[in-house]
RNA sequence: CGGGGUGUAGCCUAGUGGCUAAGGCGCCUGCUUUGGGAGCAGGAAACCGGAGGUUCGAGUCCUCUCACCCCGACCA
């Protein structure tokens, strides 16, 4: 339905925000009437809502199809055996839902749609000459995330765009990725959220090469590291910076008595040196899981220079570990260390990952593992061995790798990402196909994703001011809000037919509250453009016409409300076309 | 999963262990009103999250439990 009469709409304004709503795109979405929660990351979308983010899929559809996807829609609820195919029935932990059906089969709620697709394209697809393929879906995943947050930012039941590409060669996924890559920026670009790309870690899709879309806002959970002076950008999981090292003549290990020092910094200062100078050694346990799919866990130590500290998902990449955390007490005895004063110096059966800071510099201050002890002047290679890589959070203030410029940090929300995949999930499930020659080979895959709900919380964020939303006319509800403030006169009627004879989408306030009322739900509501139906003006044969993001309101003459509107809308719409920027790969 | 917090009508809130659980917004009926959340009159709507317990008596105290929110852990 193009239009819609607010007397019968089903959802209502609330003049009060509902506790809880953290943030003001939440509290306006909430109060608006765009969306209702129903539990923890559990979200009904109302017709006002509905509205939005269909407008949003539209944009998606065009795009994806734009650069030759074909659209296709993939179930929810899997068969367990392709997700332990893929061994990501066991390496995925409890965020991966997982029940049996009534014949007590293994089933789960997909939370991406890899497996499916694999499995479906591996009956499809049998020769190069039906390469290269795209297929994409919008649908609805579940992902049981254990702490649900800020309204539609973090849910657990939301609706993704998944796109996924199936090449011969690596240069054909090259170039589906650069098509998504720049796809993307005309998504966000034509729903007016301005984004920038990072490098990313791929997590659990696995695969080499990843991006993540990011709308930078306080509200973001994830931090990304920026060079203003190169334009390099990473998520902070990967992002690297310039390590200074300070390599020395290895002079002998000799211990130390240290009471009182089991932090870096009383170290430090204990023995009066840099925090340079000092190892720092952080125990983890890391899960794994073995051959035969069975996990068990094993200690990590992390050892690091002590001016610096560790990022957990360059460890956990680094270790091999599928899951990490912190060691307790009784761990790092268990394999032979003491905490506090700990390092891999004889370190029992565990795993040592040594940054490159650490293992670049000389002559380090280490733990003793004795308590109340540190070993002066301990070196990497001489005295202990491990896998060196680099582990260290880059932070705001470092220097840029590859520039040396200073690194700035930013707080962002990952709107979308694109994975190159590469044959993990081809091999798995056995999708090959015949090349030229007839050799089989597994299909090279990318996936690529867009949380649409999210970019709506995203959108809200960024467009809102203190009496509402004030969403982009691309993703807008309605084009037009039409407020009625006369009774005795069928002429707002017919202003609304015209309109909605027009082919524009016209929300008509035709209630029989009062102006006050209406204007301030229009506000709320936020819609680009209002027509104000009044006594007054209509004497003179006019309404009035105002943008939502100005304040002044213009005279149009009846006879001209129509293309008044339609010059308007396309003004807009080309606003948002003309500052879209499109980056490519 | 750890720490903290909150559950009273659709929404926001009040409620010393003591009568029939209160108010505002919203809703219904009637009248009035129509350029910035109107007025008057009347009305509907809550087993006070749930289960136990203490007590002559529990929305209020205790125990357990559930739900939701926030911080952290975690996470595309």
């Amino acid at each position: 339905m193009l239009h819609m009469k607010m007397s019968q709409l089903f959802s209502r304004t609330l003049r009060q925000a509902p506790a809880g709503a953290e943030s003001k795109g939440y509290e306006f979405l909430l109060r608006s009437g765009f969306i209702k929660q129903l539990g923890a990351g559990i979200f009904t979308a109302l017709p006002l809502g509905y509205r939005s983010l269909k407008k949003i899929e539209g944009i998606i559809r065009e795009e994806m199809d734009r650069i030759g996807g074909q659209e296709i829609s993939m179930p929810v609820v899997n068969p367990a055996d392709i997700w332990k195919e893929t061994g990501r029935f066991y390496t995925i932990d409890k965020e991966l839902s997982r029940f049996k059906d009534r014949v007590g089969r293994d089933m789960v709620l997909a939370m991406t749609h890899e497996e499916a697709v694999t499995s479906v394209a591996s009956q499809e697809i049998d020769s190069y000459r039906q390469l290269p393929q795209l297929v994409y879906q919008i649908q609805t995943k579940w992902r049981d995330d254990p702490r649900p947050r800020a309204g539609l930012i973090r849910v657990r039941e939301f609706t993704m765009k998944d796109s996924y590409s199936f090449d011969a060669d690596q240069e054909g996924l090259q170039k589906q990725y650069a098509a998504h890559y720049e796809s993307y920026f005309r998504i966000f670009g034509r729903c007016g959220l301005s984004v920038i790309v990072v490098g990313s870690d791929s997590g659990m899709m696995g695969g080499s090469v990843a991006h993540e879309y990011m709308y930078l806002s306080p509200i973001g959970e994830d931090t990304i590291i920026l060079c203003d002076h190169c334009g390099y950008t990473a998520n902070r999981q990967i992002a690297a910076f310039a390590k200074e090292l300070f390599p020395e003549e290895m002079i002998p290990a000799e211990e130390v008595a240290t009471p009182n020092t089991p932090t870096i910094e009383s170290l430090a200062q204990f023995l009066d040196i840099p925090k340079r100078k000092t190892a720092k050694a952080v125990f983890l346990m890391g899960t794994f899981t073995g051959e035969d799919h069975e996990e068990f866990q094993k200690l990590i130590i992390a050892v690091i220079r002590g001016d610096l500290e560790i990022e957990e998902a360059k460890l956990q990449k680094a270790s091999g570990a599928k899951d990490i955390r912190g060691a307790s007490d009784e761990e790092i005895r268990a394999c032979g260390m003491e905490p506090g004063y700990g390092s891999p110096i004889g370190a029992g059966n565990c795993i040592v990952v040594v940054d490159d800071s650490a293992a670049g510099s000389s002559n380090l201050t280490a733990g003793a593992n004795k308590p109340g002890f540190h070993m002066m002047n301990t070196n990497y290679g001489r005295d202990y061995e491990g896998i060196t890589a680099d582990i260290a959070s880059a932070q705001e203030g470092y220097s840029c790798s590859i520039c040396g410029r200073t690194l700035r940090s930013s707080r962002g929300v990952e709107v979308g990402n694109i994975f190159q995949l590469g044959t993990k999930y081809s091999e798995s499930l056995d999708c090959y196909f015949q090349d030229v020659e007839g050799k089989r080979k597994p299909v090279i895959m990318g996936s690529y994703g867009i949380g649409v709900g999210r970019l709506l919380a995203c959108l809200t964020e960024e467009y809102h001011d203190d009496k509402g939303l004030m969403l982009p006319i691309t993703v807008a509800p309605y084009q037009v809000h039409l407020v009625s403030l006369v009774k005795d006169s069928n002429e707002p009627e017919k202003i609304y037919q015209d309109l909605c004879d027009a082919g524009i989408e016209v929300l008509y306030d035709d209630r029989k509250d009062s102006p006050g009322v209406k204007f301030t739900d229009a506000e709320l509501i936020g819609l680009p453009i209002q027509i104000t139906v009044g006594k007054r003006t209509l004497q003179e044969g006019a309404v009035e016409l105002s943008l939502r993001r100005e304040s002044d309101k213009h005279k149009v003459p009846l006879s001209d409300v129509v293309k008044t509107v339609q010059e308007k809308i396309a003004a807009l719409i080309s606003e948002i076309h003309d500052t879209m920027v499109i980056e490519s790969l």
